[in-house]
RNA sequence: GGGGGCGUGGUGUAGCCUGGCUCAACACACCUGCCUGUCACGCAGGAGAUCGCGGGUUCAAAUCCCGUCGCUCCCGCCA
């Protein structure tokens, strides 16, 4: 019953209680921490405490009055706890609970109790002791929140954003950044156990266009010149390769000056890995042991290795995608040869043409109407189709369009090939072959969401032997893929020359889910390669030079053979935890349209914070 | 750069197509009073929105039209 020195509960009447917070500060109704000190976190306590003085301390979650008796949960980034105040017995405590509000800042002085017979609440894990309060002291008022603070709430996300502190104090926020802070710590771990080391790399760089667009940084002391922001450390984890490091790994911050998405935030982190001596099998055989470890340690889930492993090829022609999610089937299939020669003549002139006719079987949806067989037509076409032919199949057969000038021979050849079974929808698409397989890859994402075919569970896949070069959309030349320094593989070098887009990289991605998490290559160690590969892409020596003179110096004083991978962290955390949204897994976030509407960044600064940067804003065009 | 969705008290929604019967309804939250076993507390009462913003059409606009801003999903873009 003895209140701790310094402790004062308001004496004031209903009208105080209508007082801002502010206010209620001014009036001394607050109070500080003073010597009290938490013993407990709020979801510890269980009936082997019963009997034990406890002092806790959280955010007040809900407060029930029931005029003789008053229950107040208590909540930290631990659990809630029930705590009682009782008006008759601690007349003080009550009074000062009365004064409470949701999202108060509280400190109780209690002892554990165990719920009276038939008020144990098994939805909580504390639920079956309540704390019954001695003493209690507001440590801060607090305003009436914008949004309750609870899970599974349907908030707007500006709303979300803009009180973001709000936000995070929800559980399942708070879970997803202890999954975040769980998975990073793994990984390091992981990583230093296997010999690497983490190297910090700078984030004012020089500016070597190719890429993504870059985040300027004006330079105060160089008038007119500007550093960027990185988009990935690359090139320094190559120079830590000549420098000897060897094993080098950071979880580092990187920047892209591109549109958003609902995966991509202007910055990012990267898991970053160069290692030096070793091929694509060891860099991918490391990151399958560093991802299985840190899902086992962060999760307590079992993720098997080896990873499957696809060619771009298979990838494409079977998925339609370079990051299939391999967790439901319904591949896309080639029936070219069972369809030549039939009746139907928007698969005759494509074949004809040196096109194919690909399809996919959706389970089940035979009965699918005609709108929703349009619905599923305007997605392909969105994606590239010419259009979709659809062919029902029942008991008695098939219906649809095509059947008839298809022909049962033709029709049943087609079952057998996609193991249809009756009941089964088959959706064909005529066209250039990796056409087609893109645009039946959307629509083998669509179905599956409408059909429920997306399991749950974790599919992790690499997609292998990417093409090194592709040609740029704008002008035909030819581009890398991946970047300039990936190694061709070593037996597609003599095409490298005479027909360049048949050169194969040495690159993987990491896909997981249908996410691509990341990718790596084996690079060029070697100054005559490089040259070789600048050539191919039109680089000239002296461009090259002037952009990437350093690394090419570098290779000059023997560089170890090396390779390395660089994993999107925000999107393996993302999946992990079941989003759909890498902001769901960053703590503070940008919108789509890249500003922040806690902090309102971007903003204007003060014009002589401009003079020094040698920064003129040109009037709005 | 382009296409789609959304924007109504603090929060989530209804109303919008088919303008007037709505100076806007419901739930939650909030405020006041009552209440000794609540945990979606209950009961009674109350306050709170000129419908994102601007313009237009109309006798009349949350509702129709144009523009604009914000959020979001996607295409382009992201070596």
């Amino acid at each position: 019953m003895s209140a701790a020195p310094g402790f004062c509960t308001p004496d004031d009447g209903p009208a105080a209680r209508a007082q801002t917070p502010a206010a209620r500060e001014g009036a001394g109704m607050t109070g500080e921490l003073g010597d009290w000190r938490r013993t407990h976190t709020n979801g510890a306590l269980r009936l082997s405490d019963v009997g034990r003085e406890v002092t806790l301390m959280g955010w007040v979650q809900s407060r029930r009055d029931l005029g003789g008796l008053i229950f107040i949960d208590l909540r930290d980034r631990d659990g809630i706890v029930q705590v009682v105040c009782s008006p008759q017995e601690v007349p003080a405590a009550a009074r000062a609970a009365e004064a409470v509000r949701s999202e108060y800042v509280i400190a109780v002085q209690g002892v554990v109790a165990a719920r009276p017979a038939g008020t144990e609440n098994p939805r909580l894990p504390t639920g079956q002791i309540e704390v019954r309060a001695r003493a209690l002291r507001v440590l801060a008022a607090a305003e009436t929140p914008p949004f309750p603070i609870v899970d599974g709430g349907d908030v707007d996300e500006a709303v979300r954003l803009r009180y973001r502190y709000l936000d995070l104090r929800r559980p399942s926020m708070y879970r997803h950044l202890v999954l975040r802070h769980r998975l990073a710590a793994a990984i390091r771990n992981f990583l230093a156990a296997e010999g690497f080391i983490e190297v910090e790399t700078p984030m004012l760089i020089k500016s070597t266009p190719e890429g993504a667009r870059d985040f300027l940084v004006p330079s105060r002391l160089h008038p007119g010149k500007f550093y960027v922001l990185p988009q990935s450390p690359q090139l320094f984890k190559q120079l830590l390769m000549v420098a000897g490091i060897e094993r080098y790994f950071q979880i580092v911050r990187c920047f892209r000056d591109e549109d958003l998405r609902a995966d991509r935030q202007p910055e990012f982190t990267q898991v970053d890995i160069e290692m030096s001596f070793v091929g694509a099998d060891e860099v991918i055989a490391l990151s399958e042991r560093m991802v299985a470890h840190a899902v086992r340690e962060a999760l307590g889930h079992h993720v098997p290795t080896p990873f499957p492993r696809l060619t771009y090829a298979e990838a494409m022609d079977r998925y339609g995608t370079d990051k299939p999610d391999l967790r439901f089937g319904m591949e896309v299939v080639d029936c070219s040869d069972l369809v030549r020669g039939t009746e139907f003549r928007v698969f005759a002139q494509a074949l004809a043409s040196g096109g194919a006719v690909r399809g996919l079987c959706a389970p089940g949806a035979g009965g699918y109407s005609r709108r929703e067989v349009a619905e599923l037509e305007a997605v392909a076409r969105a994606a590239g189709a010419g259009g979709l032919v659809p062919v029902h199949l029942d008991l008695e057969g098939s219906r649809g369009p095509a059947s008839r000038f298809l022909g049962p021979p033709a029709l049943a050849a087609l079952r057998e090939r996609f193991g249809a079974r009756p009941g089964d929808l088959l959706l064909l698409v005529a066209g250039a072959p990796r056409e087609a397989s893109v645009a039946l890859g959307r629509l083998r994402l669509e179905l599956a969401r409408r059909l429920g075919l997306v399991g749950s569970g974790w599919a992790f896949t690499w997609v292998v032997e990417f093409p090194l070069l592709e040609p740029a959309p704008e002008d035909g030349r030819l581009s890398a893929v991946h970047h300039p320094f990936t190694a061709p593989m070593e037996e597609d070098l003599p095409l490298l020359e005479a027909e360049p887009l048949r050169v194969r990289a040495q690159a993987y991605d990491l896909v997981l889910n249908g996410v691509e998490l990341g990718g790596g290559s084996i690079r060029i160690h070697r100054r005559e390669m490089q040259s070789r590969l600048f050539a191919v892409l039109g680089i000239a020596p002296d461009v090259a030079r002037d952009r990437f003179g350093f690394l090419l110096d570098a290779f000059q004083y023997g560089a170890p053979p090396h390779g390395g991978i660089a994993l999107g962290f925000d999107r393996m955390v993302m999946v992990l935890a079941g989003q759909e949204s890498i902001r769901e897994v960053i703590a503070f976030p940008k919108t789509q349209s890249a500003t922040d509407l806690m902090t309102g960044a971007p903003s204007p600064v003060d014009p002589r914070a401009l003079e020094e940067a040698h920064i003129q804003i040109r009037r709005s065009s």
